[in-house]
DNA sequence: ATATATCGAAACGAGCCGTTTCGTTCAAGT
DNA sequence: ACTTGAACGAAACGGCTCGTTTCGATATAT
């Protein structure tokens, strides 16, 4: 989401040309500029290779050189700004629980700024096999590396050795997940406080 | 997800007409079919207007003519097998919470037959403004129908007055959402009662 | 100096878009 | 009995995007 003016791109009257026997870099940079922006505008429609050689001044040759796919392009721009956020331990589960929705997940996304981005990397994911794919392994590492949160709270004694963490953190992005697809991102942030008692708590009173 | 033969349409050499001003309840019939079909094969790949005629020997007119959208013809053919079944009282929330997931949501979307239609829709709606509004009024009225399960807890006593019935429909709702989406509905199933147990009771041995 | 790989421009054939035209078929209204 | 009018499918429309290919210019690497 790099907000600075694109002097290297949008001021240069010239074309770019070729630097050589060997990728551009400035070119890359003007692709993944001119995709965000328009995932950013629009969201997954009207999203093509076609638009993104159009403003980004590039031919269309060089973006399928470098991208199989339209959804490697996508996510290729989702994780410049996903740089690899730790968890802050804040010394309790249900701490770190509500801190990994309002800031990892629902906060992310919010303001329709990456969580746009998310959305068409899921729905690209819906109708190709690759992107699929892709999406699932993203979301089975994403998952494991967020399980470390229940595992800290095994450490402190909050949860018994045997807690199923898969589940937990299952429940808290499948939540988030939901919400983000069907455009309800900010109703879904204003009652993380009660998912994160429910998953953690059940439902009080309950007699089972 | 009608798999008698279509008599009527495949074995019949000759084209449908016009059977006067009115309209033609075979074609009708013939164009969900074959969009049926299109969708369970290769999902929202391909799926098009144009493709949906050619299956139907139909004219795209006549599509044109009778629905607006891409998508509201797609939640047509969703809608012809979900056919308002109703929750039948298994005698406890945990029965009646189980059951919703595993024969409302994830087995109704199980075997790759409805969930891939329902999978096409989602998709959309992450492109089309419209099928997004389309497919929010619908989960929401779906959702809203569904809180009868808490209800009827609530009557019982298994739960207390004050009980969110709208949050546990919707942990519910969005764990096999989230599973359906990333092709994992099998894998979901399997879990179902240790979800439900979760939402229930909370993480068991939690100290809060 | 030569080989090699990149760049962007342009044009390609193909496919789908949504619409329009057209001749046919038949129910409803007079 | 006759006319009106709507629905049907076939075909063609201009317009758009697709992914690919060709091309000449460029500059590194050998």
């Amino acid at each position: 989401m790099s907000s600075e003016p694109d002097i290297s791109v949008d001021n240069e009257e010239t074309a770019r040309r070729s630097i050589g026997a060997r990728r551009n870099p400035a070119s890359q940079e003007a692709i993944l500029d001119a995709a965000e922006a328009l995932l950013r505008e629009n969201g997954i429609a009207g999203f093509s290779i076609e638009a993104v050689a159009r403003r980004a001044r590039a031919g269309k040759p060089t973006i399928y050189r470098w991208w199989p796919h339209r959804t490697a392009l996508m996510l290729d721009v989702y994780k410049r700004f996903k740089n690899a956020k730790s968890f802050p331990d804040t010394g309790t589960l249900r701490g770190d629980l509500t801190s990994f929705l309002e800031n990892h997940l629902l906060g992310f996304w919010q303001g329709s700024l990456c969580g746009t981005v998310y959305r068409a990397v899921v729905a690209e994911a819906q109708t190709d096999k690759d992107a699929a794919e892709l999406l699932q392994a993203y979301q089975a590492e994403r998952k494991l590396y967020s399980a470390r949160i229940v595992e800290r709270a095994r450490a402190r004694g909050e949860v018994p050795e045997d807690t199923d963490a898969e589940l937990m953190i299952d429940l808290v992005v499948s939540y988030a997940w939901h919400h983000l697809l069907l455009g309800q991102v900010d109703a879904a942030m204003s009652r993380v406080p009660q998912v994160v008692d429910v998953i953690l708590k059940g439902v009080p009173g309950y007699r089972g």
